[in-house]
DNA sequence: ACCGTCACG
DNA sequence: ACGTACGTGACGGTA
């Protein structure tokens, strides 16, 4: 039986943890966390080591109460925290309060003689008492029984004390501690003890006489006559000290034993406590106890009981679950070492998926749901699988619900809406995975079941939830029908000729050494042109040129800055072409090779479920950003290729996110401008300016075109005078301008940052939600950004929407009408093709039709289109 | 892991 | 008075 009685200091164990954790936390809320989680991280130490049956933690009354009013002023500057760290200690109580460890704090009394008394209920009761604490003072504390565990530095160097090993160190008695202090003092307690006698001497005193009350009786026999008089002359100082030193074990403390014993945690509690605090490690380790959770539905009580089936056809029309074993491989093929099929009474476990199998599987019209339908697609559509619909996906559920979040992996899921934690994967499944007969299944398919319920049950909680937050529509409309699409689009690939990319590499390799010696040259010395703190220190302060802006970490050396320097020195001309060749040659030549599979294809990835607005991303390598404002760059493109026998198609919204304003504000002069097919960059121009369309120059157009962007961006005048170079008045007077002549977007964004004020959240024109936490933020830099966010957010996530739906329609149609012919990129407003020559024509038409009618808008949504055997030419 | 920079829409 | 335009991803350098 183990009988350890734990009774932490709170005070002083949270003291160290909030120190001994280097930076801050603070969660998003503001609330700040760093002492809460490190006195969790040594409360969790110390069960593990000590694995205590009763726990206790005390605390000071913060109002400052002492057990001597009159001695109050010796006391009084001890115990000061920062105001943070006081914040932090509510919290922690409560955190305390839902593990069902109690807590003891008194007026009247310090926590030390809390600890002195439960210490000695403790040892009264039979139990060992074990003290934690940061305070040298618990040690006169130690007995035979009780220990003190004294945390000698940061979290996690202790020492423990018990009498014997007190005494080793001190050569007195534990209890002596206190006439020792009575002595020597204790600075950092306000305890005086008699001046002039430092360590040595105190202790040599306590050795001779055992105790302050018999040092100052027999004062006369102390040999040494400097200590005899400092003694003398100090009697009552010395009494005071020991009696601020010494722990009254006799607070009127009343505990019942079974007050402290440990028992489970109101899981409930504790787990909204450590998602408010952000602790997700805590949270992660927390496994609830299935019947204890009471919204948590036990697997056993779930009516499936999955039964193995050896016939496929089973599984015809059904909607399943699929789990897909493969290694996602996107650059060589992928493998596939098994595929998990369940519905609600069944499962199959299919281990050798052969070209035969997946055409059996495309026969069999599956709906499928799972956590991330598409990687689990990938793989089987690689190799021919068609035919099969998406009916939920957990991962996109969880990421309309809330698209700010950077983790949608199933295990966070279900710990945030199960409170319940998943096995790793590769660790299930990796210990047994060879047994003495070969390769086996039962993992797999333990496995299988296991996230398949669990996604089950999320999927019925996430629909709920969907409904609630009128995200159907994003979901069912959009999202899910896009997996097809996208998983599509990955599989194909795009050809890319690697020679090409080879020929512009060597083609600029001896511009960049070139640039590189002049470089080093015009600087004088040798040094890492890419180090922007080397630069820095070149440029600003040996060649002495004028520092414009600056960073966070020095002087900023970015284009923007340079730029302005280029007439200065000779060596910025340079460094700008440096800047620009090596940019191309790291990101787009040495970085894209590794990724083109030997069958000469790039198959990126398209995310679904990384914008905060809805848009797709792109990565390994991102497809989305390859170089076409300049020439240099542009030429890049020449390195992608339509397939033989047939081209490439480009077909680009013409300013969408302005058409969706003039839609969504109803602006009478932007929805005719654009149903007037008029430019409407030199339209504003026209308008902000005052100048008849006729004499607008191509200089006007482009200052129009800025503050265009601007309004798409949540304007500034700061922005936009940054933009176009000019003082803030005139940019301001620009805004103005734009405003008074377009009065319904006024309108528009004043009640976008107003709904968003209000609700938390925008929306897009198919509902899609961003929250917005920003907006509501005391900090004007934080809150402005929030009320751009707020003007942004439903025109580029409703433009986001369009091209989504645009791009499901013009797959269904290509499916069915020109099977060979596929979508392969999307780049936010266009699309790219690969189409069989012969049906050019029919697919240009296609691909305008679905796009200008994807969706009805009060203006018109215009395409254009080209074709051209290679991405360059496709202009 | 974070910053600065720069490529795209 | 605050000190920035919105949304991404990849790279090299630095701590």
């Amino acid at each position: 039986m183990n009988n350890t009685f734990l009774i932490i200091d709170g005070n002083s164990l949270i003291n160290r943890a909030y120190y001994a954790v280097q930076r801050p936390m603070i969660t998003k809320e503001g609330i700040y966390t760093q002492g809460i989680y490190g006195f969790l991280n040594m409360l969790q130490k110390l069960e593990k080591e000590y694995e205590p049956e009763y726990i206790a933690v005390t605390f000071d009354v913060h109002a400052p109460t002492f057990r001597h009013e009159k001695y109050s002023e010796y006391k009084a500057g001890r115990k000061h925290m920062p105001p943070e760290l006081l914040m932090e200690m509510p919290i922690l109580k409560d955190v305390l309060h839902a593990m069902n460890i109690k807590t003891f704090e008194m007026a009247g009394w310090e926590a030390d003689d809390l600890i002195g008394t439960l210490a000695r209920i403790g040892e009264e009761k039979g139990l060992s008492p074990l003290i934690v604490s940061g305070d040298r003072d618990q040690l006169q504390l130690a007995t035979d029984t009780t220990k003190v565990l004294y945390t000698k530095s940061g979290v996690s160097v202790f020492e423990l004390y018990d009498k014997d090993a007190f005494f080793k160190k001190y050569e007195f008695m534990p209890l002596q501690f206190i006439d020792y202090k009575g002595i020597f003092g204790d600075k950092s307690d306000n305890i005086p003890g008699i001046p002039g006698i430092g360590e040595k001497g105190a202790k040599e005193l306590i050795l001779q006489f055992g105790s302050v009350e018999k040092m100052i009786e027999h004062a006369d026999k102390i040999e040494k006559k400097g200590l005899r008089t400092k003694v003398e002359d100090n009697a009552d100082l010395a009494r005071l000290s020991k009696e601020l030193a010494t722990i009254n074990r006799f607070a009127p403390v009343e505990i019942e034993i079974s007050d402290v014993r440990r028992v489970e945690p109101d899981y409930d509690r504790l787990i909204e406590l450590y998602k408010k605090l952000e602790f997700t490690s805590f949270l992660r380790k927390l496994v609830v106890p299935e019947k204890k959770n009471e919204d948590f539905v036990s697997f056993d009580e779930i009516e499936i009981n999955p039964v193995a089936t050896d016939n496929l056809e089973y599984f015809r029309n059904r909607e399943v679950f699929i789990k897909v074993f493969s290694d996602m491989n996107h650059i060589q093929k992928p493998e596939i070492t098994g595929i998990f099929i369940m519905d609600s009474s069944k499962y199959i476990y299919i281990e050798n998926a052969d070209k035969e199998l997946i055409d059996e599987l495309s026969s069999l019209n599956l709906k499928l749901f799972c956590h991330d339908v598409k990687n689990n697609v990938y793989p089987l559509v690689y190799y021919g699988f068609r035919n099969y619909e998406v009916s939920f996906d957990t991962v996109l559920a969880s990421y309309v619900l809330d698209p700010s979040k950077s983790n949608y992996g199933l295990n966070e899921l279900a710990l945030d809406m199960l409170h319940r934690s998943l096995p790793d994967e590769s660790s299930f499944i990796g210990q047994t995975q060879i047994t003495m007969f070969g390769t086996s299944n039962e993992k797999y398919i333990e496995y299988g079941i296991l996230t398949g319920k669990t996604v089950w049950q999320l999927s019925s909680l996430l629909k709920n939830d969907i409904e609630e937050q009128g995200l159907h529509k994003v979901l069912y409309e959009i999202e899910l029908p896009l997996v097809k699409v996208l998983a599509s689009m990955e599989v194909t690939g795009i050809r890319i000729d690697p020679s090409y990319l080879d020929e512009f590499s060597s083609s600029i390799a001896s511009r960049i050494a070139e640039l590189e010696n002049s470089i080093w040259n015009l600087a004088g010395e040798k040094f890492n042109i890419k180090s922007t703190q080397q630069l820095g220190v070149i440029l600003f302060e040996k060649l002495g040129l004028e520092s414009g802006k600056k960073t966070k970490t020095g002087y900023s050396t970015s284009a923007e800055v340079l730029e302005k320097l280029k007439d200065s020195h000779e060596i910025i001309p340079n460094i700008l072409e440096y800047r620009n060749l090596t940019k191309l040659q790291s990101t787009y030549v040495d970085g894209m090779k590794p990724l083109i599979s030997k069958d000469s294809r790039i198959r990126a990835h398209f995310n679904q479920t990384v914008t905060q607005t809805g848009r797709i991303s792109c990565t390994e390598p991102n497809l989305q950003n390859i170089p076409i404002r300049q020439e240099l760059g542009r030429k890049l493109r020449n390195a992608f290729l339509a397939d033989d026998g047939y081209t490439l198609i480009g077909a680009d919204y013409s300013q969408i996110e302005l058409r969706v304003l003039a839609h969504l504000s109803e602006d009478e002069s932007l929805v005719s401008a654009f149903n007037n097919g008029e430019d409407i960059h030199k339209l504003t121009a026209s308008r902000v300016l005052g100048i008849p369309m006729d004499q607008v120059t191509s200089l006007d157009r482009s200052k129009a075109k800025a503050v265009n962007f601007g309004v798409i961006y949540g304007m500034s005048q700061f922005g936009l005078s940054e933009e176009l170079n000019i003082p803030r008045k005139d940019a301001e007077e620009y805004i103005r301008e734009y405003f008074y002549k377009h009065p319904k977007v006024k309108e528009y964004m004043d009640l976008q940052k107003e709904f968003a004020k209000d609700k938390g959240y925008s929306l897009t024109f198919m509902g899609r939600k961003r929250t917005i936490p920003e907006i509501k933020s005391s900090n004007f830099m934080v809150r402005s950004l929030g009320e751009r966010l707020a003007m942004n957010s439903p025109i580029q996530g409703s433009a986001a929407d369009i091209i989504k739906l645009a791009m499901i329609k013009v797959y269904n149609e290509l499916e069915k009408n020109f099977p060979d012919s596929k979508l392969i990129l999307q780049v936010h407003d266009e699309l790219i093709i690969n189409a069989k020559k012969d049906d050019r024509e029919a697919i240009m038409e296609l691909l305008r039709r679905n796009m200008e009618e994807a969706v009805s808008l009060i203006v018109k949504l215009e395409v254009s289109l080209n074709t051209a055997d290679n991405w360059y030419e496709l202009k």
